[in-house]
RNA sequence: GGGGGGAUUCCCGAGUGGCCAAAGGGGGCAGACUGUAAAUCUGUUAGCUACGCUUUCGAUGGUUCGAAUCCAUCUCCCCCCA
């Protein structure tokens, strides 16, 4: 069998490592306990935690045993790492909520059953730390001047850092001596912009208890131009199917750049290489068909194969020309009477955020209904335009809506 | 604790009494070109019952015919010194 680390590595996963050769002997010869943190900041994973997710699954398809920290307690701090500004203070109930959704998602893909897997809230040994304490026996094995340089800091010195933020990294070391202590964990895996937490861990761990553990942090999610990826106009693209339908997830994979396609469907699909080298041959519009394959994949992971299936197909009839299909997003407006105005009704199906927007989409040419482009913004929409109490209305080139009326 | 600077529309950032719904850039949206790609070019970007009206320049009051711009108080932020 495959070394896992190998594997990781040549699906170009890996960023940084404390050891290179040490973590792959240890990962090649026994079954290792390590551990991915997430903070729940919001009540929903996204694509940035997927991925974390996806090397959690390779690590435990390899044999090893993933710990998935929820961090409940880090939450109440929030991480400074590589932000410009301050998290916004969340309250202990949201937080307790949000908890509770990274739970459900995580067990999507990993599997928790019969211990091989752990899932733990660091607020059970954070929140009741008795801070003289913990000052004495933790805080005194952290140098300021050596945090002061570390690069997670650099961004917030230039605009200021607070004293809660600037604790974040023992906060989170702690969790790997306590990790280490009971469930001998021996790698904490992140993000890359977790590398000064991660070391801030290790340290810790050797200077408390003289055990040697290590590190390894994976590539961020980002495109060929160093922007983050799985950022819409609304915000993040969250694995929550209510935050974002399966069919706008499936689409946002279907429209990454050709740069990026290979390298998302390294980063965040199982397809073996040997599949994905070949699809690295590609070019122009065969890309296509590998981000379809993108699209399918990554949306049947996180929705199931049923949500993707669909997904798939309500594209296909959208944008292959094939008949009309179910699954199209569609709006049910209640019935009209005699006739509605167009842009009323783009505000009833959500299509348009004000009536201002919706006059200057059609007067640009980017309303269409069955494909044909409206010239009236004063149109009346009557019911013989419906079929089978359906009309399909089109905003720019990709943005369909089926709106269904009584 | 002392001194200084700041808060502007989604973001950055001009604007220092009427010509300001507010320059410029970014981002977003739409159009052309394409491959549901990128790059490029063009238009657009507070709301509405729309040749007009309403809300908007940290908050609240005030001066004025008229305030994002002036005054007062408050809140928050940053910088320098201690």
């Amino acid at each position: 069998m495959q070394n896992v680390f190998d594997i990781l590595l040549e699906r170009g996963l890996i960023a940084q490592t404390t050891h290179s050769e040490e973590i792959r002997e240890l990962l090649g010869k026994e079954k290792v306990t390590f551990y991915i943190g997430f903070d729940p900041t919001a009540d929903s994973l996204h694509v940035g935690h997927f991925l974390q997710m996806i090397v959690m699954k390779h690590m435990q398809d390899a044999g090893h045993r993933p710990i998935a920290l929820i961090g409940g307690g880090t939450a109440m701090v929030g991480d400074p790492s590589g932000r410009t500004d301050m998290r916004q203070m969340m309250t202990k109930e949201t937080i307790a909520h949000n908890c509770e959704q990274f739970k459900k998602q995580l067990g999507m893909l990993i599997d928790f059953s019969d211990d091989k897997a752990i899932m733990v809230n660091n607020a059970d040994w954070l929140l009741d730390l008795n801070y003289v304490e913990f000052l004495r026996d933790i805080g005194s094995c952290f140098s300021v001047n050596k945090m002061l340089t570390a690069e997670c800091f650099k961004q917030r010195l230039e605009k200021g850092l607070s004293f809660l933020e600037f604790n974040y990294m023992l906060m989170q070391s702690y969790d790997f001596l306590m990790l280490n202590r009971k469930y001998n964990c021996k790698i904490e895996l992140g993000g890359d912009d977790q590398w000064s937490n991660i070391l801030g861990g290790i340290e810790l761990c050797r200077r408390k208890d003289q055990t040697q553990t290590y590190g390894m942090t994976f590539t961020l999610l980002t495109t060929s131009e160093g922007k983050k990826m799985g950022k819409t106009a609304k915000g993040a693209l969250w694995l929550d199917s209510e935050k974002c339908k399966p069919y706008d997830f499936y689409q946002y994979w279907i429209n990454v750049q050709d740069s990026d396609v290979i390298n998302c469907l390294k980063l965040i699909t199982f397809i073996p290489m040997d599949e994905i080298r070949q699809m690295e041959k590609w070019e122009g519009q065969q890309l296509n068909e590998a981000k379809r394959r993108l699209a399918y994949e990554v949306t049947k992971l996180v929705h199931g194969e049923e949500e993707a299936k669909k997904a798939e197909a309500a594209a296909q009839a959208l944008f292959g020309g094939s008949a009309d299909n179910a699954d199209i997003p569609s709006a049910d407006i209640g019935s009209i009477g005699d006739g509605i105005n167009l842009l009323d009704m783009l505000m009833l199906a959500q299509m348009i955020p004000s009536k201002g927007e919706g006059r200057r989409l059609v007067q640009q040419g980017g309303i269409y209904i069955n494909n044909e482009a409206v010239t009236d913004f004063n149109l009346t929409v009557t019911p013989d335009m419906f079929e089978n109490n359906e009309l399909l209305v089109r905003k720019g080139k990709k943005v369909y809506k089926k709106i269904i009326i009584k």
